[in-house]
DNA sequence: GATGAATGAGTGTTCATTCAT
DNA sequence: CATGAATGAACACTCATTCAT
């Protein structure tokens, strides 16, 4: 008996059931036939909603990004203060979400990175996702920062999330959302405060001119 | 041709067809096959110096490893200064060292990570290396922070260092290691730059008393 | 040419298949690339209806043994004379049926027991079969002989079955199912007149002291 | 330092190796370098002393053969008696002496069997050693009943024999080597009983005439 | 005489994919 | 929509054999 508007019903499902397969055995492991299994349907179906078993990875990462766009959305929409500082405390926050640091996703993530290295549309979607943790932060430090400062700021930021929830997800513990944030939050004040410093620097003198030819490259 | 005392010579010649392979087609694809035919030799060869493929590439990683020490303990070897700012250089520098970011071996720890989160013995050595870094590192600090300072510094520090490697790493474009040393250089003046305001604080309420349990528990 | 209800028709196919590879090339040559070319299907369709080559073979000796017991049990139904010799004359000459006399059986038979002297699920089939044996002829003697004369009957019956049955085996000729069962019958008309010698003996005394002392043990 | 007249000890030093290997593993996982490694010599000498894997096998079961018939001599040759019935009980002793009911022997007379269908050279040495036990009883059958009657009794005999010997080795337990001569005593003696009841036969009429023409086939 | 390095064909098994039902 | 039968290439691994030392 044909069902209509089965199709975001099943994909769901589907993608569910993977994140579930990568967690138990790997993403090598994890085998057409061993996510249809866990889904509670047929083999053959997978092809049907998904082109072939990298479609069905793709959605799952995509799936997987989502969620963690969506944690941030949530927070900044929840946010009455409109400062750059707590800005920042809401993109920390939403790269630390639960949906982000459960076995599941950490395995998958960690295992869409060795693939992207290989899977060109992967890869593609693994830069945008960076580029966007980059130019978040950026975007917001810029408010208080000249443009040099506030890249190197961003760039040391984003390496500093990504660092410590690589350090956490691979640490094989619970992962220890509190002090990760702690020291997220940190780095934001030290590259916050130097609006002090360097309040009074015009523009054009903000950087030496090496930096500025390095930069351009980038 | 056989000849004795070609342990060393193939398995280090096999170690290396395997960083190849996974450089060009990732782990996951890197087959038996593939090596051999990159080293020159036949397929079973492999299991003759090495066990089987996990052994394989557990002394492809155990190599990485080995290259990531020797590359920091040749910096400390050709130090002058002992002070811990300079320790602490040498282990940044070392991480960034070019036998760490060059294609093969990012490509392999990529995959060496995914890899551990479903191979005991690979999330051996994954701890052990990822304790290594961290636990020099608060040995320097701790020469000029309290503890929990020193601990918490080590800990960002540590993570600033993995995830520059890991941005630059999935990048996709050549490595800026300059870039990344700078950064993770700040952070590290930044951290030793609290002895000062620190200094006068006895050991004994250098914390909270929360966070004193929380230490006592890690 | 997918279809449903297959199961059983190519279970069928499949282990008749391998009767054939026995008989040609012996089981340890019977590669499962032969199966499937005799049987007319792919290699990967084996793992599909059996777990593997294990459940295969399995499965394989499970049909012979059950051509075996079909075989006694069609004659035993065909039996007008309810009489000891009657039911022991149809064990012995189910044993030499067609399906347990030919080229395939008698290889399948003789590799299946040196198998089940390394593989204890076939040594349980194996029990399961031996134990069968005995114990239907021990039931048809001890109607007319005493506990520790049935039992010794029972015992050199079916060894000298299965003896008749393996010297015809590995003659190589083909099996002279009659004079083997000429043999067989004598034997067992022997141990039946027994019940003239035994018959005023009550069954206290049916055997020595010694003896019974033994068989406790068994 | 090449020694010499090395060759018998070596020689029976694998065949002792092949004996354990079999006990073991069975004969189709024994392969070349474990049997080298219980005989703690290295994988090339195997085909130094025997030509292959085969000449291995074939050697190890004319080794297991020889101590079946030097079993048989040695209690010949002590025997005071020349009485059919005292050389008949000898061969049957012989059948069941220690050096054929162990693990190692059994496990290997029944690979043996197995393989001999499939292998012209071992199929030979299995002729030869079958038809040895029947020619020996048959002869000293021979000696008190005419020769149908004494063919048969000794094609009886044989079988028995083996039949008690096989299910003794499938059933797993020790060998109960009394239990087993006591039956087969006991078929020998039925047998040379008929001595008294054909006595006064003359061989002319000793078997029926189709019985004859089947015999000379044989 | 003895070693063990090296080969490469062959094994059982897994798996993504296709497609008739 | 959904199934599961069927394929066949690819895989890691084993192994008897060869041969330079």
């Amino acid at each position: 008996m044909p069902k209509v508007g089965m199709q975001p019903i099943r994909r769901q499902q589907l993608i569910e059931a993977t994140l579930l397969a990568v967690d138990q055995v790997g993403l090598g492991d994890a085998s057409i036939a061993l996510i249809a299994r866990l889904a509670g349907v047929s083999n053959g179906i997978i092809s049907h909603y998904f082109r072939d078993k990298n479609g069905l990875i793709a959605a799952t990462m995509g799936y997987i990004m989502s969620m963690l766009n969506e944690g941030v959305a949530a927070r900044r929409q929840a946010l009455t203060d409109d400062s750059p500082r707590a800005h920042l405390k809401v993109i920390i926050e939403g790269n630390f979400d639960a949906s982000q640091v459960n076995g599941p996703a950490m395995k998958t993530w960690l295992a869409f990175w060795a693939s992207s290295m290989h899977q060109p549309d992967l890869h593609r979607l693994q830069r945008i996702n960076d580029h966007r943790l980059y130019s978040n932060l950026c975007c917001q430090f810029r408010r208080v920062l000249p443009l040099y400062h506030a890249r190197k700021a961003a760039r040391g930021l984003a390496a500093l999330i990504d660092g410590l929830w690589l350090r956490g997800a691979l640490s094989g513990d619970a992962f220890d959302t509190d002090q990760a944030i702690r020291i997220a939050y940190e780095y934001m004040d030290l590259q916050l405060a130097k609006q002090q410093t360097l309040g009074t620097i015009d523009q054009a003198s903000e950087q030496p001119r090496t930096a500025i030819a390095k930069q351009a490259g980038a």
